[in-house]
DNA sequence: TAGTTTGTCACGTCATTATATGACAAATAT
DNA sequence: ATATTTGTCATATAATGACGTGACAAACTA
């Protein structure tokens, strides 16, 4: 129906979350999950297809968790969407395997490819460091910086970093 | 998948196919179904939902058919995409029911946002006249203007529009 | 130091639901 | 008669999510 899958949502939040953290900071994927309101289940399959992209570095056994393998400067929008909807398009020729005798001739997939192109464009030039700047930008846009924490929970200790800050 | 649904595809093309002939031509939609390769049973449900949508005229009976219910030039891609694909939302925000926590201050429901209007807003510049031109456009960029065909069925009378003209 | 415990990721399977695609048939209008 | 109209059914694929088992590494304990 024209949308991002929800696993692809997910992991974008994955990266956004650790992205606010500060460098190398490595957390248990439980911990995201929580924060970020996603089902355990999918979070394993979305942990495991961004360490496959290589967009994180993950540290099993005790203490372990997830962290970012590069700096959110160097991630796009772009990068992370298509390794979880595979190749980007908008509508690939209707018959398969390019024996569609419209071909290239076709002014509709002309057109599916141009918004094609628009689409990807656009995200390739978004990175997550801009994320980040606009979820500041939002939070400073309200009156009370951080007035609700919205039903985050507060009762238990968020985040347990030892020593792998200054790991 | 991200991508547009095959009957939306289908949908444009009949829409196309019906912009290429002489205002007010009237054919039946076997006849458009066979030039486009669209299965029987789908173009039923697109002509339905092309005609709910005022897109098309419909005549039922001996010598009816469907045709163009207005000009090309004022149907835009957009309008027929989002009779197809409903209003056209790229990623709802995951949680439900506007009960998401984050709602409006979340920068990753912000991006999916933007990447929307700019899509919608390229769609709806777009209007089959538009379309009209650039297959044109890619007809006359071909050494032989239409030297072959391709598989199209000339075997046939492919139109009997008997009076269906000056109606 | 050696062994055990514990909290984490890794991987595979299954169930449920939603959606897309298509065939078919009865009804209706001209 | 010949079209459209409408509704039902079947099938295949994909999305979402739950579970369970195993592998692994750090921390703890004797």
């Amino acid at each position: 129906m024209f949308r991002v899958n929800r696993q692809t949502d997910y992991a974008v939040r994955v990266v956004l979350a650790l992205s606010k953290m500060p460098r190398g900071t490595r957390v248990p994927t439980s911990e995201i999950g929580r924060e970020m309101l996603i089902p355990p289940s999918l979070l394993q399959r979305i942990v495991a297809e961004l360490a496959s992209g290589g967009f994180i570095k993950t540290q099993p056994g005790r203490d372990g968790g997830i962290s970012l393998a590069h700096l959110p400067s160097e991630i796009t929008l772009l990068q992370v969407v298509e390794q979880f909807e595979g190749s980007l398009v908008i509508s690939d020729c209707i018959l398969k395997e390019g024996d569609c005798p419209f071909e290239s001739k076709c002014p509709v997939s002309c057109q599916w490819k141009r918004l094609n192109d628009l689409l990807r464009n656009e995200m390739e030039r978004t990175t997550f460091e801009q994320l980040l700047e606009d979820g500041k930008q939002i939070e400073a846009s309200m009156e009370f910086p951080a007035s609700t924490p919205l039903k985050v929970v507060v009762s238990e200790p968020i985040l347990s970093l030892t020593d792998s800050v200054n790991a």
